[in-house]
DNA sequence: CGAAAATTTGACATGACTCAACTGGAGTGG
DNA sequence: CCACTCCAGTTGAGTCATGTCAAATTTTCG
């Protein structure tokens, strides 16, 4: 059931056998419907989410009352409202899925506790939140050098899978557009 | 010379005397004056700096041709190209001083086996790493919901001190929007 | 099959950019 | 200590990328 998550740490740091079994003694599984949520705008963010397989979306309401996708997540990465989870204050943000979808969770009450008895874990979560880090610092940088068109370009050929999986208006927000400046580039590239 | 930074790290972990003096041994200092670099487009960026006073930029250069600012880093921050950091690959940023700035360096190369003496850094620094992406995140909040005015209203707001620190261009640029369009904003503003 | 949701299309509006000219300080060298 | 230069900031006119709104069409799914 967690094989993916235990290849992923795997991936970073050293888990024997052991290890793996206490770490799965802190874990919860949970599968998700398209729609369901895991975090509700105004709840205290309780976990921090590993996708096992499917995808979710974070998102906001705006002050205009249209829903602005922050991040998404896929198989493989962690997601969670880290400010709300971190210091355990209401979040702003809603996470749901957008298809299937099956994660681990870690509570945030037993994770002083996982750390302590493992404490590779330490550094594992390190090097993720480095990369989620930069990754996201490269986004800042792609949503202000380059024009709409050329963030819907460049994202299509970097993950043209990712562009067919997920609905047209929620790929519109998550670039930072509305969906009829998205649909009115997508005829402009076919009549080429 | 370097409390600023000990400080900083007991705030999240414990540190003792003679753990710092370890630590210590790790650190390089430096002291910038204005525009000088300590990181430049096309090379690997071999340290990790932590802002013991002073102010750094981190910038890009667009295809026009232009400075784009992605990221800011003032007193206790820590900054760095990240992912070339990381995987040591070269860099497409520079990183200069704002400011006479001065910091403490840890060299890419020394990271493993300061982090094998002294464990409970990883922890720091998986702390540090998750509240600069949970800020990153915010920041994409904020370009995507807000218009170029909300941002700098909300942003002088919120930073009062820093944006009599820097360039109004420097400004401008991070925040996403022309220096031609900030002065517009603050003709209007004092108007009223 | 029918209703709701997603996408497309077109007309029009606008926030923000570009470019160029002008102003005012801050350094710098003679 | 003045004169000169250079860089940051301001202002205005014109333009363009993208948004808004509303209607038509297609797709999805109970």
């Amino acid at each position: 059931m967690y094989t993916n998550l235990l290849d992923h740490i795997r991936k970073y740091v050293a888990l024997s056998e052991t290890e793996a079994e206490v770490l799965l003694s802190f874990l919860r599984y949970r599968e998700l419907k398209k729609k369901d949520w895991v975090l509700q705008e105004g709840q205290v963010c309780a976990y921090n989410f590993f996708i096992l397989r499917g995808c979710l979306r974070l998102y906001v309401i705006t002050e205009k009352g249209t829903e602005q996708i922050i991040q998404f997540g896929i198989d493989h990465w962690w997601i969670s409202d880290y400010n709300s989870y971190d210091r355990q204050v209401p979040s702003g943000a809603a996470i749901q899925a957008v298809e299937p979808t099956e994660v681990a969770m870690i509570d945030r009450r037993d994770q002083a506790a996982l750390f302590a008895q493992l404490p590779q874990l330490e550094a594992y979560f390190r090097i993720i939140f480095q990369r989620a880090y930069a990754a996201s610092l490269m986004r800042i940088q792609f949503m202000t050098c380059l024009s709409g068109e050329e963030r819907y370009l460049q994202f299509s050929r970097n993950f043209p899978e990712f562009v067919q999986r997920v609905p047209q208006y929620m790929l519109a927000s998550y670039l930072g557009f509305t969906p009829e400046f998205l649909s009115k580039m997508r005829a402009k590239k076919k009549s080429r």
